[in-house]
DNA sequence: ATGAAAGCGCTAACAG
DNA sequence: CTGTTAGCGCTTTCAT
C-alpha cells in the first residue's frame, strides 16, 4: 500500500503538496503539479490512510448505530434511513445490534468509543442504562424511546400518544366496544404511552377500562398470538389495537387459528406500518410511523450536534392511519 | 479525554507500562503499578484511543459488508449473522447498501479501504464491476453471488441449482403440469442458476420447457405480483416456482386479486425462507437457505484469510426444503 | 520491573 | 508556489 510519503518521493514534491491537492486546498499550487500528482496518484491507484487522516483530524467521519435487532423490519428501515443519510453527509454507519440487553448496549458504548466515532445514534432498552449513556462524551441521539435523561442528547421519536389515540378511536368509530390492546411491557416507553393514548380514548368514549383486555409481554410476532390467546380466555374482544404491526401479525395468526374472522368479528390495528403489513392477510389497517425518516432526522440532528450547530434537540414526529382492510 | 499519557503522568510511570498492562503484557510489571494504574484507569473513566491503536497496529478490528439493502429480510438477516460472528470475534462492522448499483458498490468499497478495515464482504451485483473487486487489496468474501473472478477471494453460496430442483420437483409430485418460473434477471447469478435447476426437474420429469411460462425480472415483490399478471396473460398455470420469498408475496398477492386459491388451483413455493415466510397466508412452502448461517460462515472465512489461515476458500451451503401450506 | 524513543501516515502552521 | 516539521495517541524494541 502506497503512502502519501512515496506518492511525493515518486511525484518529486513535498508530503504537503499531496495532501494540499487531494483535499483540495490548492489555490495555490500550480496546475503542473496538481497534474503530476493527481496522475502518480491514478498510477498508484493510491487510496489515503483514513485511519492517519483521523487520527490528525481528530475525527472518523463514522458515526455508530445502536438498535436492537436490524432483522426487525422496523429497526432495519430505520438503519436504512440512517445508512442513507449518513452517506450523503459523508459519514460511514458502524451496525451494533443490541438485542435489547444493557450489556451489550453498553459493551457498544464502549467499543464505538474506543473506535472514535463522531457520534451515536441509538434507541436504548430502558432507562436503566443512564449511566452508561451518561459517561459518554460523544454526541449522540435517541430515537424511537425517549429514556429519562437530563443530559444534552438529541431525541426523536413519534408521536406515540396521540397515534395510540387515533387507532383506538378507529376502533370505536368502527362499531367496536369491547378492545383488547397488546403490547410491549410498560417500561417500554413507547408502549407505555400507547398504552395511554389506548386508555384515554376509551374513556373519551364512555368505554370502560378492563384491565382483561389488556396484554403486555414483548413487541413480537409470539406476543401477539400469546396475547390474542390470553385475551380470548378471559374475555370477549371484537377489536384489538396492537402495539406494532408485528404483534399484529401473530394476532391475526391467533384469530385465523381459532377461526374468527377479521375483521368480520374482530378488527385489527397495527402500529408501526413496517414495509409487509400491506402484504399479510388481510393487509394490516395501522399507524404509519415515519421510520425511515426517522432515521434521516436523527442523523440530521446527530451531525448538526457533532457541527455544533444550534438546533432543536428534540423532534416529534407525527403519525398517520393508514387505512387497509383489518379493521 | 484522556490520553494515554496523562494517565501514565497521574500513576507516576511511563506510557509503555500502561499500554503493556491495558493490553495484559504484565507479566513483568508488579502487582503493585498494576493496581494503581489500574485504578486511575477506571477512575478517569479512561478509554484508549482506537484510531492510534489502529495506526499503529495497522489494523483496525472492523469489517465491511456491502449489500443491496439492509431492509430486504434476506439481507438483514444475513447481516444479523455476519454482526454477531464479528462481535465474537472482536470485529466491529460498518454497513453499506449499494442498492445494486455498481456505483455505489465502487464507491463503498473505496470509502472502506480508506477506513482501512480488515477484511471485507459483499454480495456483489454482477459480473461488471470485477474490476472495483479485483483493485482491491483488502481481504474479501463474497456471499451469496457467487460472480466471475479469477483471483482468490474467498466465496459463500449455497446450491442454487439443487434447491431449484428440490422445489420443482416438489410441485410436479404434487400433480402440478404447468409450472411457471418467476425471478430475476439472468444475470443474477442466483437467479440464473436457479433457472437451470427449474429447466433441468422439468426435463428429468418428461415435462416441457415454456418460454411463457418464464417471467424474469427482479427479487422483488412486485416482480412477483407482475410475474402473476404477464403469465395468466399469456397461458395456463398450476404451479409456480418463485425464486425467491419476495416474488412469492407478491404472487400470491396477485393470484387473490384474480380470485385464483393457493394452493388448490396454483400451487407455490418459494425460495429463502425468510423470517416472515411462516406468516404470510398462506404459510409459504419454500426452500430454505441458512441466510444467517451465510453470514456466520462469511466472517469465519474472513477472518481466517485476514489471520492468513489456510482454510477452504469455497464454501457451498445445502439448502432444504420447508413445507407449509403454500402448496 | 520500567522507561526512552521511534514511528504508524497524515495535516497544517509556518517559513521561505 | 512549495517544503519543513511538529505532532495526533498509541505500541514495542531495546536499554537499563
Amino acid at each position: 500500500m502506497a503512502t502519501i510519503k512515496e506518492i511525493a518521493k515518486m511525484a518529486g514534491v513535498s508530503t504537503a503538496t499531496v495532501s494540499k491537492i487531494l483535499n483540495g486546498k490548492d489555490q495555490y499550487i500550480s496546475e503542473a503539479t496538481r497534474q503530476k500528482v493527481l496522475e502518480i496518484v491514478e498510477r498508484e491507484g493510491y487510496i489515503p490512510n483514513g485511519i492517519a487522516k483521523s487520527l490528525k483530524m481528530r475525527r472518523t467521519k463514522t458515526i455508530g448505530i445502536i438498535v436492537p435487532d436490524v432483522m426487525n423490519l422496523f429497526f432495519s428501515e430505520l438503519a436504512r434511513g440512517v445508512e442513507d443519510a449518513a452517506e450523503k453527509k459523508g459519514y460511514s454507519v458502524i451496525l451494533c445490534n443490541s438485542d435489547n440487553k444493557e450489556v451489550k448496549e453498553e459493551k457498544y458504548l464502549n467499543v464505538l468509543q474506543e473506535k472514535m466515532v463522531d457520534g451515536i445514534i441509538m434507541t436504548a432498552a430502558e432507562d436503566s442504562m443512564n449511566k452508561a449513556i451518561k459517561r459518554c462524551k460523544t454526541p449522540m441521539v435517541l430515537v424511537d424511546r425517549d429514556i429519562e435523561l437530563d443530559m444534552s442528547v438529541g431525541r426523536i421519536t413519534v408521536n406515540n400518544e396521540e397515534g395510540a389515540y387515533k387507532a383506538t378511536k378507529f376502533l370505536i368509530e368502527r362499531g367496536c366496544k369491547d378492545i383488547g390492546f397488546i403490547s410491549s411491557e410498560k417500561k417500554n416507553k413507547p408502549s407505555a404511552e400507547r398504552l395511554s393514548g389506548y386508555i384515554k380514548a376509551l374513556k373519551d368514549h364512555g368505554l370502560n377500562v378492563d384491565d382483561r383486555k389488556i396484554f403486555l409481554q414483548n413487541f413480537t410476532i409470539d406476543s401477539g398470538y400469546n396475547g390474542v390467546m390470553a385475551l380470548l380466555e378471559k374475555t370477549n374482544i371484537d377489536g384489538i389495537f396492537c402495539g406494532n404491526d408485528l404483534i399484529a401479525i401473530g394476532a391475526i395468526q391467533a384469530l385465523k387459528e381459532k377461526k374468527i374472522k377479521v375483521p368480520e368479528k374482530v378488527k385489527v390495528i397495527g402500529f408501526d406500518d413496517i414495509s409487509i403489513a400491506q402484504f399479510i392477510d388481510p393487509p394490516l389497517t395501522t399507524i404509519r410511523q415515519p421510520i425511515y425518516k426517522l432515521g434521516e432526522e436523527a442523523v440530521n440532528m446527530l451531525v448538526a450536534i457533532i457541527e455544533k450547530r444550534d438546533i432543536n434537540r428534540n423532534i416529534v414526529l407525527e403519525t398517520e392511519l393508514v387505512e387497509r382492510r383489518s379493521c
